[in-house]
RNA sequence: GCCGCCUUCGUCUAGUGGUUAGGACGCUGGGUUUUCAUCCCAGUAAUCACGGGUUCGAAUCCCGUAGGCGGUACCA
């Protein structure tokens, strides 16, 4: 039997990463099998129903490269793929569990008659086990409300059947409703697919993870500058892990030795430190190539596009996302703010303007284009003439081209600048050192 | 309340009767380094929720308790 699995996203907003976590699950569950992955989106409720986050939940999907094989405007036999299209079919069904007298109708919703007898068992393929649940706890459910849209209970059940959904693979806040599903599988004689229930992805409080939490949407991540193998890799760790004992896997590598039983069942809390460490991980292991097309596609706006790729080296050991790029390198492109709170900070004695004065010196009689070692020994032989550290003084010579004292390397930096401008910049300093203005605060909080 | 699921370092986890309970993130210290990072080394941290069993031996099996979470919607 072919394996189909089904994302199906409610449009209520821009899906938050626990959407892409289980996304990801029920893509490589769909790639191990050779099977299908479907996208359907479960718009029943018109209240939360939020017109853009269509155009993002396909954002999502398209990010991470989940490309689904059916789904709204793609293929498939199975009818529309969006649930509000599927309005006549559940009424259908709805008809015939009337029919059977299996349904009633109550404040003009339809409501299916619950057997309240007996137990439900059903096996879970994450855990392995089987679930029962004592069909007392179930009430005559609502199926069909007086607007005339489905319930999730009804509509998933009906959309599974009809879409030959195989496995469904959704997060574990349905199992107390498995006694709905199966008695609905019932009464239209349907055999059930196979169910997998995984944990609940939550927020500090361990508490199901929500917008309350703050809970950022994936394309949040992309906003951010996370790679997407980074999201994919980190997100693929939680509840479950690499049976080969590795933290840093590709996709294709997971879609190899996935199996639903390496699964936990206990909650899982994301831990955004982690991911950002991952995405260093991806970062330093791109080669410079590909990282400088990452980030011309991500700084859009970028003041100095061609110069990315030669400065692509100098960072990519120093950002764990792209947005870090531009802190660290806009006084390439642009002229700095100065602080005087930061040449404060160095420990110079005396008249910052003198030593400042006698760098420009230097820096006139070198012949150019500058060369590094002759750089760097000139200015150690100043630092030692003038009785300051070495460190102080090249850290000196960075603030004063970059207003920074974290910058990539001094030198390098400076090949990328020119002689001119880097001394251009230096005079700057030293001409109006007494008028730079003091904003400690705006340091401090860096 | 009732029903269900869960419970190993702060976090993500390995572990399926015999391990000094392992790894990763984080954190701390050290080394490399003209800054920051990277890299390397070391360390920190889990009486395996608790209490009973079973067993020569239990994180691993059984029972109970507690706690957390989820469900108990004309939300999904």
């Amino acid at each position: 039997m072919e394996v189909r699995v089904r994302i199906a996203p409610s449009p209520t907003g821009s899906p938050h990463i626990g959407t892409a976590w289980q996304a990801l699950f029920d893509y490589v569950f769909a790639k191990k099998h050779n099977g299908k992955f479907i996208l359907r989106l479960e718009d029943t409720d018109r209240a939360r129903f939020v017109p853009e986050s269509v155009d993002q939940i396909h954002e999502t999907l398209e990010w991470l490269g989940f490309e689904y094989d059916e789904g709204p405007g793609k293929g498939g036999n199975f009818g529309p793929y969006i649930q509000s299209e599927r309005r006549e079919i559940y009424k259908k069904y709805t008809d015939k569990l009337i029919g059977k007298d299996l349904a009633y109708e109550s404040d003009g919703a339809i409501r299916f008659k619950m057997n309240k007898e007996g137990k439900t068992t059903y096996h879970d393929l994450v855990g392995d086990k089987d679930i029962t649940i004592e069909n007392s706890t179930q009430d005559d459910f609502v199926i069909l409300k007086s607007d005339g849209f489905p319930t999730y209970n009804f509509a998933n059940v009906i959309d599974d059947h009809l879409m030959q959904i195989s496995h469904v693979i959704r997060g574990n806040e349905y199992i107390s409703s498995m006694p709905k599903y199966l008695q609905l599988y019932k009464a239209f004689d349907w055999t059930p697919p196979q169910f997998a229930h995984l944990p609940l992805l939550v927020g500090s409080d361990r508490s199901k993870l929500s917008k309350r939490h703050g809970a950022k949407s994936a394309l949040d991540y992309k906003k951010e500058g996370y790679l997407k193998q980074a999201v994919i890799n980190f997100l693929a760790l939680l509840g479950w892990s690499n049976p080969e004992g590795k933290e840093i896997f590709s996709l294709e590598e997971m879609i190899k030795v996935f199996d639903l039983k390496d699964f936990n069942q206990a909650s899982v809390y994301f831990d955004p430190q982690k991911l950002e460490w991952m995405n260093g991980e991806y970062i330093r292991m791109m080669s410079d190539e590909d990282l400088a097309q990452n980030l011309r596609e991500y700084l859009v706006d970028h003041p100095a596009k061609d110069k990315i790729g030669e400065v692509v080296p100098l960072v990519k050991e120093r950002i764990k996302k792209l947005a870090d790029f531009i802190p660290l390198t806009n006084f390439l492109w642009q002229k700095p703010e100065y602080d005087r709170a930061v040449f404060e900070k160095l420990k110079i004695d005396g008249d910052i303007q003198k030593v400042l004065d006698r760098i420009i010196e230097k820096m006139q009689s070198m012949g150019k284009p500058w060369k590094a070692e002759e750089f760097e020994k000139t200015f150690r032989e100043l630092a030692g003439e003038l009785k300051i550290s070495a460190g102080d003084m090249f850290q000196l010579i960075r603030a004063a081209i970059s207003g920074q004292l974290v910058t990539p390397p001094l030198f390098e930096s400076i090949q990328i600048l020119g002689e001119d401008e880097t001394l251009r910049r230096v005079e700057y300093v030293a001409r109006s050192y007494q008028d730079l203005p003091k904003l400690v605060e705006r340091i401090e909080s860096e």
